[in-house]
DNA sequence: TTCTTGACTTGGACTGTGTCCATCGTAGGA
DNA sequence: TCCTACGATGGACACAGTCCAAGTCAAGAA
């Protein structure tokens, strides 16, 4: 069994398969996925799984830290499992793909007090865009 | 007339009523709104206009570069007139409240070849997330 | 000025993403 | 083994955004 799920029945999580199958989907793959398909991966080993429970589960695991929202356009989020240790986001405005990065630099400490308006600044989220190589290619 | 309706006019747009209104607003408060609201607050001046039109005209002034799209949550896009100047933003984590923000130090630089991955990096997005000091305030 | 035309607008249907809720099922403690 | 509160289900719903066929009109031509 994985770590992730020890530590989640050691926070008093209730272990279904549900939630299994879907902490094995996000677990396999470091990629980033969406929560639509994380629903028809999960439904590959567990075919009766709602997508509400999908949805409920990924939200649980956001809230619990251990899995990271990336908000990459208007469209589906996606869920990022490399979510404990920190960096930052690389995206093909073409085809979506994602790479998690590592840059260089401290954001947070580039925000001078004069510029934080009073608020409590807890975090900060840094996307490069781009084109991936395939998508550079001239008529690739 | 605004500077944005006779850039426009340059870059061969037809300038119509509906177009108009949709700018006007934009321009009017330097703010952060959603299609919606920019829907609502351009039919107080031109009742008829359509849904379809205002996110017709907005997705052209993005593409256009003259107004900035900020997907901030999951929820609905918010568009900042404010794209000719660069700067990042800071948002409330509870009520969503955007400023726009001017960090020091310069994130582009800050990703190392290495970590691009072959990528050709074109921008950079930083979002800061903390608390606005009325939803910092214990019961405020 | 009037005419013409193709770009623009309209409204309604449609899609995709996500949430809600009443009901049913079951993990795990007693 | 039994109980029960927590979790799963699925279907309705809400919201953001897109698409399309038909109607309208800005602006250049005559």
């Amino acid at each position: 069994m994985s770590d992730l799920l020890e530590r989640l029945r050691g926070r008093g999580w209730r272990i279904t398969s549900q939630r299994r199958v879907v902490v094995e989907v996000l677990d396999g793959d470091h990629v980033h996925l969406t929560a639509e398909e994380v629903h028809s991966r999960a439904a590959l080993r567990l075919p009766e799984i709602s997508r509400a429970t999908v949805y409920n589960t990924l939200g649980e695991l956001v809230s619990l830290g251990e899995v990271m929202e990336v908000c990459t356009d208007g469209r589906a989020k996606r869920y990022d499992p490399n979510a404990r240790q920190p960096h930052q986001h690389l995206i093909c405005s073409e085809c979506g793909t994602i790479r998690d990065v590592h840059p260089a630099g401290d954001p947070l400490g580039d925000l001078p007090a004069t510029e934080r308006f009073g608020f409590t600044v807890s975090g900060v989220e840094v996307t490069y865009r781009g084109l991936c190589p395939s998508c550079a290619r001239p008529l690739g």
